[in-house]
DNA sequence: ATCTCCATGTAACGAGTTACATGATTAT
DNA sequence: ATAATCATGTAACTCGTTACATGGAGAT
């Protein structure tokens, strides 16, 4: 239950239409949670009825922009969710799946898939590292920036990690492949 | 759509029950693909429907116990899916979308939550360390081994990582919440 | 006029979650 | 006998995904 109150802190941040928001979750937001527009469309109606938002023209049906704003029961609800508490999610990853099947069942060509992920982080890194220049010049800065700074750091370690697990899995499986090529 | 194959794997690596393939999931794949119970049940339903596992008893109802097994084309169904191709999921962590409200509607407890989520990390990192020291003793290893090898390190590299996050996370907060009250 | 975007929305479905129900087995 | 536990299963719901439908605005 995270995304209504990804799209309260949004609006908090800029009001804006339904769209925008998506695209918004596409640049930044998104970057941690993603978002389908039909998913933001969905929300906003329930976060209107909750009364935690509002849109400014009134509700002439589609194709008519609206604009949505949080309202201040809005606020209320982000600062009750903000001090709740949570266990860590444990990992979900397919490709480890996979992997863990490929035992059974390889070998296979994994290694395309895994290069392929490679190259993913790769960009995924570039992108977080153009931000940090961008947004984050050394030296000091308030806490808002440094929690900020905080979030995209651990995107930044995340991809760092995942280009990192590639380059070391697609060592270790060639030289296995060479292994059971000699073996044969 | 992963689950189905997750448990296609597990029953090919050994037979067994609904009951206990959610134990062994909490034990072992369960690390990088979540399931309940339910979950499971419905999934080895379906699996059987398609014809790609099998329960051994006839089916007398409930709490008679079902031991399931792969049959061939389940492994086909596996081999298949394993040279599927997807992209990786962009993270989704709720605790970087409260830090990004926190900066709106704080200063809040934030760290409190930062430092229960240091402690999970580093009992999940010290389980996996146990279990590579374990099950992973140095020196040459089949291709088999290896791959397991690369999944447990994913694991282990990941538990570092935020380890090593929360630990700094903790140090820029603790630090700029001293430089407020100086600011007072 | 009609075409192409922009913007909002519906519908249907699959996956995951939570709460609960029921039959069998074992221990006391 | 009955209570606890093992084992399977139902039901109801939320969230996320995909495909598609509809209305409005500007361009040619």
């Amino acid at each position: 239950m995270s995304l209504p109150h990804a799209l309260i802190t949004a609006l908090m941040e800029r009001p804006c239409s339904g769209l925008e928001l998506a695209r918004r979750f596409d640049l930044s937001i998104g970057h941690f949670w993603h978002a389908t527009h039909q998913q933001i469309y969905r929300e906003l109606g329930r976060l209107e009825e909750q009364g935690w938002v509002a849109s400014l023209p009134p509700e002439t049906g589609r194709g008519r922009k609206k604009v949505y704003r949080a309202l201040p029961a809005g606020r209320e609800e982000l600062t009750r969710w903000v001090g709740e508490s949570r266990d860590p999610k444990p990992m979900r990853d397919e490709l480890m799946l996979r992997l863990r099947a490929e035992v059974l069942v390889g070998p296979t060509a994994v290694m395309d898939e895994i290069q392929r992920h490679l190259e993913v982080h790769r960009a995924r890194l570039a992108l977080y590292r153009e931000i940090e220049a961008r947004d984050f010049p050394p030296g000091d800065a308030s806490r808002e920036r440094q929690i900020q700074h905080l979030v995209l750091d651990a995107g930044l370690m995340l991809e760092a990690l995942w280009v990192e697990w590639s380059e070391k899995a697609l060592k270790v499986l060639s030289s296995s492949a060479a292994k059971d090529a000699d073996a044969e």
